[in-house]
Parts: C-alpha cells; sequence; structure tokens
DNA sequence: CATGAATGAGTCTTCATTCAT
DNA sequence: AATGAATGAAGACTCATTCAT
C-alpha cells in the first residue's frame, strides 16, 4: 500500500509536467508567446507549479523544443536502410522537417529568442538536429552524391526556409522546390 | 493665411510620420517589441498621433518593413552594371541582404507575427523584394549560368537562413557559405 | 466654455493626484507597504494612473512624507514666537513631532526603505525638517539655555525613539519623558 | 535499538531548530522578510519543517530576536567590571548595542511589524535588552553619576535612533555623539 | 490633427500555507 | 517528524486602446 501511494504521488507529478509540456507545445504551435498564467490555466494547474517544474521561460521551451525533435532524430536510419541515402535526404527534409517547421514555427522563434537572451547558443539542444542532418549527408557523400566539404549546419540554414512555407498555399510543392533547389547545391561536380 | 497654415501643417503630418517611422525602425531593430506609447514618447508625439498614422501595429510594422527594404531593391542594378550577373547575386545576397537580415531579425519576428495574425500573406510587402530577387535571377539566365525554371520565391526562402546567422560567430563566412550552396543549386546542368 | 472645460480638466487631474497621496498617506499610517494596485482601488483609479502620477514606489513615498512633514515645519516660527525657546523645542517635540511620528512610523519606515534602496539619502527629504529643529535649537542656543556645539541631527536621532512609544500605553508621559531627556542632554553647563 | 533511534532523532530535530534559526538571522540582517520557503531551502529542509518549528512568521522573528540579543545582555557584568559605570555605559552603547543596531536593523523592522500585528507588544522579548539597560544605569545611579529617577525604556528610547546610523558616513562618530547627548540628559544635577 | 491622461486586462513572479506520503 | 509538491492569492508592472479637450 505504501510504495503503491508513493507511487501514485510521483505519477501525478509526472502527469504534470507532460500536461504542462503538451500545453506549451501547442500554445507554441500558435503564435511564439508562452504566458506562464495561461499555460497553468490550460493544464488545469497552479501557476506556482508551473514555475517550479519550469523556473525559467527558456527552461520551458527547450523541455518542449527537446520534447518535439526527438523524432525527427529518430526516424532518419530507417529512412537511409528503406530509401537509399537521396531519398532518405528528400524526405526527410520534405516529409518530416517540412510539416514539423510549419507547425512549430512559433517554436522556432521563441527558441531563437530565449537562446539569444542567455549568451547560451541553442548548443546541444541545436546539437541533435544538426546530427541527423550530418548523419544524412555522410551517408550521400558516402554513397559519391554529395560534396564531402559541405558542413551540416549549412544545410540546415538552407532549410530553414520551410518554417516560412505558405500554408494556405501549396506547401507540399513549395517544400520539394526548395529541398529540390537545397540538394543540386549539395551534388558533387 | 489659411493656405500657409495647411501647408505648415501637413509639413508637420508628414515629418511626424517620419519621425514615428524612424523610432519603430530603431526599435524593431533591437527587440521585435513596438510599444506604441514609447514609440510615441521616443518620437515626442502624443498616443494619440501615432494611432492615427498607423492604425494597427499590423500598419505600423509593415511600413517600418516597406521603408527598411526599399533600398535593398534599388541597388540591384548598380549591381549588375558595374559586376556582371553572377557576381551581382552573390554580392547582393552576401552584402546586402544578410547584414540587413541580421540586424532586422525583430522586425521579420514582427513581420511575421503581424502577418499570421492577419490571413494576409506579406503579399505586395514581400512583393519588391522578391521582384529585386526576380531581377537577379532573370540577369543570370540570360546569361545561361542559372536555370530557367527557379522560382525566386523559392531561391528567397533558401537564402532565409540568413535571419539565423550566429552574430557571435564568423557570420559573414556562414553567410557566404550560405550563398554558395544557393548558388550551386541554381546553377545550369 | 473651452477654457472651462481645460480647466476641468486639469482638475481632474490634480484631483486624481491629491486621492492617490491621501490614499497612500492613510495606507503608510498603517503599515509600511504600498501596494499600487491596492491605493488604486481605494483611489477608485486604474493602477496606470498612479504609475503615472507616481513611476517609482520611492517616487511615491517621497511625496507623502514631503506632503506630511510640511505643517511641522510650518509651525515653528509661531511656537517660537509665542511661547520663547525652550517651551517652544519641548511643545513641538511633545505636540507636534510625537503624534506625527506615532501614525507615520510606517512612512518612517518605508522612507527608510525607499532612500536605502537608492544612494539618494532622504537628503533634501529630511533637509526641511533637520531645519526645524536647527532653527529651534538656535533660538535655544540664543538665549544661552542649550550648548553652542550640538548637532540638529543627532537631536533628531535621540527623538527617533518617538517613533517606538506604545500606543497602548500613556505615550504622552513617554514623549515627555523622552523630551526631557533629550532636553537635559542638550542645556549649557 | 529504539532508544538510540530516538535520541538520533532527537538531536537532528535539534539540529534543524538551530539551522534554521541561523538561517532566518542571516536572511533578516539583510532585507527584512523571511521567506519560509527560501529558509527551508537555504537550510536544506523542508517547508513543512520550518512550519513545524516556527508555526508563524511572528514566532520565526522573535526567535531570532532572542538569539541575537543575548549576547548583548551577557556582556554587561564584563564591561561593568572591567571599566566602571560610566564607560560601561558608553561603550555598551557605542560598542555593542549601535553595531547590533546598525546590521540588524532589518530584524529591528521585521520585528516590529510582527509585534505590531498582534497585539502583544515586544513585552518579554525586549525585557532583556531593557533589563541589561536597567544594570548599567543602575551601577551608575550607586557610583552617583546618573539621576535616580531615570526609566530604563526612556533611556533606550534615546538610543533608539543607532537604528538610523547612516553606514555610508561615520556612524561611528555619530554613535558617540548620540550617546553622549543622552548621557548628558542622564547625569545628576 | 494632435495631445496625453486614464483605464484595465493581462503577464510575471513570489510566497504563505496545506497536505498526502 | 520530515518532506516537498501543489495551490492560489496578491502584488508588480506593461501596454493597447479610448476619449475628452
Amino acid at each position: 500500500m505504501t510504495t503503491g501511494s508513493v507511487t501514485s504521488r510521483r505519477a501525478d507529478t509526472r502527469r504534470n509536467h507532460e500536461r504542462i509540456l503538451a500545453v506549451a507545445a501547442q500554445s507554441l504551435a500558435e503564435s511564439d508567446r508562452v504566458s506562464f498564467n495561461a499555460i497553468a490555466k490550460c493544464a488545469g494547474v497552479g501557476v506556482g507549479t508551473v514555475y517550479r517544474h519550469f523556473p525559467t521561460p527558456a527552461d520551458l521551451i527547450l523541455a518542449v523544443y527537446e520534447r518535439e525533435v526527438r523524432h525527427l532524430v529518430e526516424v532518419v536510419p530507417e529512412l537511409l536502410e528503406r530509401d537509399g541515402p537521396e531519398t532518405a535526404f528528400r524526405t526527410w527534409a520534405t516529409g518530416h522537417l517540412a510539416p514539423y517547421m510549419m507547425t512549430k514555427c512559433g517554436l522556432a522563434r521563441a527558441l531563437a529568442a530565449a537562446t539569444a537572451q542567455r549568451g547560451t547558443l541553442p548548443a546541444d539542444a541545436i546539437a541533435s538536429i544538426v546530427s541527423a542532418m550530418d548523419r544524412l549527408l555522410r551517408a550521400n557523400v558516402d554513397a559519391g552524391l554529395v560534396r564531402p566539404d559541405v558542413n551540416p549546419e549549412t544545410v540546415m540554414r538552407g532549410l530553414l526556409g520551410l518554417l516560412h512555407l505558405d500554408p494556405g498555399g501549396d506547401w507540399q510543392a513549395q517544400a520539394a522546390d526548395l529541398v529540390d533547389l537545397v540538394w543540386r547545391g549539395l551534388r558533387t561536380g
């Protein structure tokens, strides 16, 4: 019984953590502001609770970011294995990165602001997404398709335009065009 | 007498308009917030006056944007004439667009927010800057350097990463790398 | 008509100023906190209005202080003329300063805190009350009753204990005792 | 086993009590606020523990006060014996009371607030410090230096100005001046 | 047209206090 | 006894917006 109780307490806390994160993610998908008060209300907890879990806005934003970015990284190996390097790159960028960026552009802005405020660059936060890109690029380099001297960060910057697709238009085509442009820039020769 | 007064009033009004715009631009270069109250104080006018000139925040932001973007457009012909198409493209992107974007990224965020809020895309606001790009591209197409089927908007998206250069690092090199990547993507063959 | 209207507007503003000051004084008589929100509510104005009139807590507190202290200074000449120097001193301290301090000890604390926070000593704020003391002392020195080498600030410090009379006890006697102690300390010989 | 556990528990509890008191004293030396939460964190215990030891803020503040005041009382006999009554009085006031009051004026404010809140005067809390004063005075009365009709509380009030010395200025001289003023007020004849 | 006082909703943040474990 | 997560009231402060003059 004792053990059970303890567990349920911890479970509650964890559930709170999750709910706050979810609400914040939702909120960042729309604007680029995170009102602690609003989040608390939406998550059905007191403001203080939000502050306990995430002392500063930056803490919250980074946590949301990491949560959101994880699957982007995890899907890479599967794509490489299934489709081969070039298609993997295009599919990842068009099919995963683009839709992700479209919905999370509030996050991107908030992230930029949060990390700009402290000196801390998104350093290890961005590291993981860049490393995903790196992996894709290396596979293509190994296959002789892509120049070996490209910097994954430069490529990421080239794809940052995906943040600004027009959700009212044919964004899939726009994404494909951009990815194609970048891909041509990467090719050997 | 009447005429004289009217004239001076109009001059005053125009001066006010300019001052407000200048102050707002300054303010957007720093953060990404425009407090009507603060702007009014800085410009030495009443809040009401700011509202008369720019009924909504979006109006103000778009006006600032247009003001800032003008010279970006105007410099194109000169570059083309002096340096030839390829160098013109690279110089414009690296030397004009990049620094512009770095300092005005507050503007960019505000602009994005403002245009996201209404359904209105940046439509004609962005039009002029895209037209500058269009001109540069066409010159290169005519010279046989660039594929004829590229969409200037796609190229702009490719360069949007310039918004996210690291001002603490070697942003000039980063900009050059990105521009090079895009340029390779544009080449014929 | 126009003039009348303008006047009434300004009158409103002044009335606000007065009301805020009055409410704040009241509040400082009780605790030693000034809640801008609470003051606004009591005074029947918006918070913003309070902030417009008194940008910082210190501004508000000093304004209250000056308002309250004025009559303490103004009464001195009259006392001197009517009662002669020694009685003037005792009457002023016991009959004016003591009751004043008893009700305003919140103010005293707040004032101390506010002025401690900035480097600014109460400088010119305290100056006036010290000058009242100075005038009383000089009259007594001229009459040969008080040593010429006493510092008015030291005397003020000696009377600061009036802040801590026991309102539930016989504070009048306590005040008289303290004033007598100080007076004996001032005498020549 | 039981006895051992109980013993160690009691020791723990006492240690907690001490730690909390120490942290609170530290905190009151700086501002004049005591956040139960902050104190708990600093002392390395849970908030609940602090509440168990000190149910109300007033309890905590009074406990700190007593702890701090103790040495002020204990030093008196030694001074009297070593320096004789007059010097003992001056030394105690200038050398012990003044620095104490300067650093603990946060405590003083908090104490005043706490005791003002309830009807309870500092009654027995202040009693001990007044008794120290009483002892000093009596020694002087016995030596024929001080009038026999002075109330120690009045003298304490006279020295309360020590709370308001200017830490930025020559506070030692200011303290000496005040003590001298009071001393002259105490003398026989 | 311009002014700027006033308003008040909304955000941020801190704490006292409770209570289940 | 001790713990510390949770709560929510309350105060600080900012700004968009209105409106009388």
